[in-house]
DNA sequence: GCTATTTTTTGAACGCTGTTCACAAAACCC
DNA sequence: GGGTTTTGTGAACAGCGTTCAAAAAATAGC
C-alpha cells in the first residue's frame, strides 16, 4: 500500500467529516467512506471499531478546532491589548457563532450522536477537550472585578457556556435566515450583559432558594 | 377492525413514545411498533406516512405535554398566591427539569430528530407549541418591575429559555448524576439569580456592542 | 532469490432495517 | 347479495452495518 497507516486513518476522517457537514448524521456510510477514500469496506472496519469509532473521532477533532477557536479569540484580543470582560465574552461567543456557522452538518451531527442512546455513553475524553474551554471563560471571568471564589467562578462559566450554547443552538426559531442570525447576536449581547452587571452587584451568591415545586 | 382508525393511531403512538423513552431514536422500529400494536408493518405506513411521521407525531405529543407542565407550575404558583418573578423562574425551570428527567429517552430524541438533516426541516409546528412556552416566561417577565418593551421582553424570554434549555441539556459534564443534577440547579439559580439583577439595573439595552474580531 | 510465516486487505455474505405494493379482507352502499 | 370502495396484509426489495474466510501483500529467515 501507497500510504501509511495513520495517513489512511486521517483521509478516511477527513472524508467523514465531509460526509457529516454535507448530509448529517446519516450520510456516514461505511461503503461512502471506502469508496471515498478508495480502500474496501473492510478496511475501514480495520482503521476504526465501527461507524460509531469513526463519528467519535470526528468529533474529538472537531472539540479540538473548537477549542482553538476559542484560545485564538482571547490570543487576537490579548495582542491587541483588549481585556474587558464584555469584549472577551463576546468574542469567545462570537467565536462558537462563527464555528457553528462553519460546521453546519458536522456539529449538529456531534450533538445528535450525544443523544442517540438514553445513557449509555461515557463522554470521558468529551469532558476534557470542554474543560479547556470552561478555563479559557474562567480566566475570562477572573480578568473582571467580581469577587467570586474559584468555585462559584467555575459554575458561573459552565452556565455561561451552557447558555449561549443553549441560545446558538437552539435549533426552532428560526423564521429567516437573516433573522435568526440577528436574533442570537441579540439574545447573545442580552445574556453577556446581563450576566456581568448581575455578578457585579451583589458578591456571592447564597444558593439557598427554595425553588417552589 | 375493534378500533377506531384514530384510536389506534394513538395506541402506535403511545408504543413509539415507550420506544424512544426506553432506547432512544435507533429503538424506534416499525416492526416492533407492528408487533406491539397488533397491527401488521404496512398498517403502520397507512397511519402514518413514514417513521420520521411517527416520531414528529411524538415529538408533537412531548411539546404539548411540555408546555402543559409549564402552566401547571404557573397556575400552581397563582393559586398559592406566589407572584415573585424569581420564585415563578425558579418554578418554570424547575418544570423543565423534571420534565426531561421524566422522559430520560423520548425527550433526547426530540433533540437528536432536529439535528439528524442539516437545514431541511420545517419545525412550524414546533415553533407553534413553544411560542406558548416563550408567553409564559414573557408574561412572567412582565410581572417583575423592569421596563422593558414588548421586543426586549420577547428576546429576554428566548434567551432565557435559551439558556435554562442549555444549561439543562447540557448532556456533557456528568462526573456522577447526584453531583450532575446539583450542578443544574446551581447553574439555573446563578442564571436566574444574574438575569434578574442584571434586568433590574439599567432600563432597555442598547444593543450597540461592537463585538471584538 | 525463494519459501514460510505473519499481517493486512478484500468483498461476498448475513441479518436487520425502512418502505412498497399486489393482493386479500373487510366495510360500505343501494 | 353483488358491486364498489376502503382498509389491512406481509412477502419482496433495496440499502444498511458488520463479519470473516480467503486472497494479497508484507515480512522474516536463510
Amino acid at each position: 500500500m501507497a500510504l501509511d497507516k495513520e495517513e489512511t486513518g486521517e483521509r478516511v476522517l477527513a472524508i467523514a467529516e465531509a460526509l457529516l457537514n454535507a448530509g448529517g448524521m446519516d450520510n456516514l456510510k461505511a461503503r461512502t467512506i471506502a469508496e471515498q477514500a478508495g480502500i474496501s469496506v473492510g478496511s475501514v472496519y480495520n482503521l476504526f471499531s465501527d461507524l460509531d469509532g469513526v463519528h467519535r473521532a470526528v468529533n474529538m477533532r472537531l472539540l479540538d478546532r473548537l477549542g482553538a477557536a476559542g484560545a485564538a479569540a482571547m490570543a487576537d484580543l490579548s495582542q491587541r491589548g483588549i481585556t474587558d470582560v464584555r469584549q472577551r465574552l463576546l468574542a469567545l461567543a462570537g467565536a462558537y457563532v462563527r464555528f457553528v456557522e462553519a460546521h453546519p452538518g458536522s456539529w449538529p451531527a456531534l450533538l445528535a450522536f450525544n443523544r442517540r442512546r438514553p445513557t449509555l455513553t461515557e463522554p470521558d475524553a468529551y469532558e476534557a477537550r470542554l474543560d479547556q474551554l470552561f478555563e479559557i471563560i474562567a480566566s475570562v471571568l477572573a480578568g473582571g472585578d467580581f469577587d467570586l471564589d474559584d468555585d462559584s467562578r467555575r459554575i458561573a462559566a459552565r452556565t455561561l457556556w451552557s447558555s449561549v450554547h443553549g441560545i446558538v443552538t437552539s435549533g426552532y426559531a428560526a423564521r429567516s435566515v437573516r433573522r435568526q442570525a440577528d436574533e442570537i447576536d441579540e439574545q447573545i449581547e442580552l445574556l453577556v450583559a446581563v450576566f456581568i452587571r448581575g455578578l457585579e452587584r451583589g458578591g456571592t451568591f447564597a444558593h439557598a432558594g427554595t425553588r417552589a415545586s
